[in-house]
RNA sequence: GGUCGCGUGGCCGAGCGGUUAGGCAGAGGUCUGCAACACCUUGUACGGCGGUUCGAAUCCGUCCGCGACCUCCA
């Protein structure tokens, strides 16, 4: 375990908090995964990175983490009361569980090209009906539910009676009442505006219904989180994250349900991470604002003139902090490109760098950089503050490579730290990896290289410009850079 | 209308009471047959107006502008 104190800005207390597992060595972590009723957009990707991030960075500091992150694939009505995954299933003439399982199967492929981490369990809702009528009955129980018609409702005002309803997203409940009294007529079965159902009966053609004690039907939306946290990381857990537009109602219902199951708060540290803007807008499916992953790597996209990588993509939300909004646009998409291969060309020459060991005139401003960067990322993972001093390490890297700076001056502890420790925040902690290709191809492409930047090292000793130009043009034309240093030619390949 | 948050140099984006953020672009330079790439150096800033303070981008008030949530959303 590494000795570091980590802070966190927790959502409930609104302030930065020094991290305490409630076991030491231990961390139960819970994020609010997607509902999969169609395709992953990439908003759904920054919130997964961010938690990913936080997911590495528990682990890299030394912490076992069970890592929770569910699939929700019933119980989300729409407003015309329509389940999604009802609906999916009609418009596709699916079974609901093939409409939860194709976009389920979408959803892991595209965590898997952002090399986002598979969480440590993966429940699902509907594989959780017996653990949420449970719940309900326990809240039945405790007088904090009230059933009509074969539905169950949470009752608000019971409820805030002996807790606080609201603490998470600063609501009172007197304006909740209020803002909704107009619509009271359309309330039906509720005895409050803000009460929820936490079971709902289901009319004869809905397509996904269980029987239950008080109807055949289907579990409220918040139920699920709360019944399955409870089951796999117990009634109070460490960490509790979800996007900052789940903090109402979802976030808050769900600790209300915990509450009124058990008599506890369910999470200690609750982390919200901000919204991804396209252009200065909120990112969004019903109205045109949105790019796909895909169009997004490819460039089919009238919002952006080229293609991004997934990795030059996750970097560009690296450089900001999670809990900012991110405005996506082709200028900084494009910046964040360049940026990120100045990254990797800068740690493949530190890897290769080697020194005979001075008197360490350098090996201070680089431990402090360093040690910097574990510093911002001890600071609520500020992933964008930990980038930049990476960054003033990369310009030292390059003045070594370039003998602006004397390797020598640098001890062999040193190197070997700053090795290490920028493949740790590369690899382990950010999560980027190299664009990858296979071994044999790659192997083929090196000896197609050698072999023509032979051929023009030929034509340029009879100085053959004409011959020499053809074959660096045409290899630029496939995005294959040549380079004529002191040393030499060399390539790169840009993505 | 209610709740919360934000406005930083050409662009993106940290900082949040005194010290260079960083990236990209721009400018100058090194390298090159010419280029490109790469590398080095480098200028410009904190929405307006008040206030607190020895000192404010950073705290307070106010005005303007923007966004999110309050209804399904990551």
């Amino acid at each position: 375990m590494k000795d570091s104190k980590l802070y966190i800005e927790n959502s409930l207390t609104r302030q930065k908090e020094l991290f305490t597992p409630l076991n030491p060595g231990f961390v139960g972590m819970y994020v609010c995964g997607p509902t999969v009723y169609s395709d992953v957009h990439l908003g759904n990707c920054r919130t997964f990175v961010s938690f990913d991030i936080m997911y590495r960075y528990l682990l890299y500091l030394g912490y076992k983490v069970r890592y929770v992150r569910n699939i929700t694939d019933v119980g989300h009505l729409l407003d015309d009361g329509e389940d999604r995954m009802s609906k999916g299933a009609k418009a596709d003439n699916l079974e609901p569980m093939e409409v939860a399982q194709k976009y389920s199967n979408g959803f892991h492929q595209m965590m898997s090209v952002f090399n986002v981490l598979p969480p440590s369990i993966e429940p699902r809702a509907t594989g959780h009906i017996i653990e949420q009528i449970e719940m309900v009955q326990s809240i039945l129980d405790n007088g904090y539910a009230y059933e009509a018609n074969g539905s169950v409702y949470f009752d608000t005002l019971a409820f805030a009676k002996d807790h606080n309803y609201g603490e998470l997203s600063g609501r009172v409940i007197d304006e909740l009442l209020a803002e909704s009294r107009d619509n009271l007529k359309h309330q039906g079965e509720k005895k409050h505006p803000s009460d929820f159902a936490i079971w709902m009966k289901a009319d004869e053609n809905h397509l996904m219904k269980w029987n239950s004690p008080w109807s055949v039907g289907f579990p409220g939306w918040h139920l699920e989180c709360s019944a399955m946290s409870t089951k796999y990381l117990g009634k109070t857990f460490d960490f509790h994250g979800g996007g900052n537009d789940l903090k109402f109602p979802h976030h808050e219902n769900e600790i209300a349900q915990n509450m009124g199951a058990c008599g506890c708060t369910p999470a200690k540290y609750w982390v919200h991470t901000n919204m991804l803007l396209m252009n200065g807008r909120k990112m969004s499916k019903s109205d045109g604002n949105t790019i796909s992953p895909g169009e997004l790597f490819t460039g089919d996209s009238v919002h952006v003139t080229k293609g991004y990588s997934p990795m030059v993509v996750r970097f560009f939300m690296l450089q900001c902090h999670y809990n900012s909004t991110l405005d996506l646009t082709d200028g900084g998409l494009a910046a964040a490109e360049k940026g990120y291969h100045r990254l990797f060309e800068a740690y493949k020459h530190l890897q290769a760098l080697e020194t005979e060991g001075g008197d360490g005139a350098i090996n201070a401003t680089i431990n402090g950089l360093l040690d910097q960067a574990f510093d911002d990322m001890n600071d609520d993972f500020n992933t964008p503050k930990a980038l930049s001093r990476l960054f003033e390490v990369v310009t030292l890297i390059n003045k070594l490579v370039d003998g602006h700076e004397n390797v020598n001056d640098l001890t062999e502890a040193t190197l070997q730290r700053m090795q290490s420790d920028f493949h740790a925040l590369l690899f382990d902690i950010f999560g980027l990896k190299e664009h990858e290709s296979s071994s044999s191809d790659h192997d083929k492409m090196d000896g197609l290289m050698e072999l023509l930047l032979d051929l023009r090292a030929q034509a340029r000793e009879q100085k053959d410009w004409g011959t020499s130009d053809k074959i660096r043009d045409q290899l630029a034309a496939l995005n294959i850079v040549v380079k004529d240093g002191k040393e030499g030619t060399s390539w790169t390949i840009n993505s």
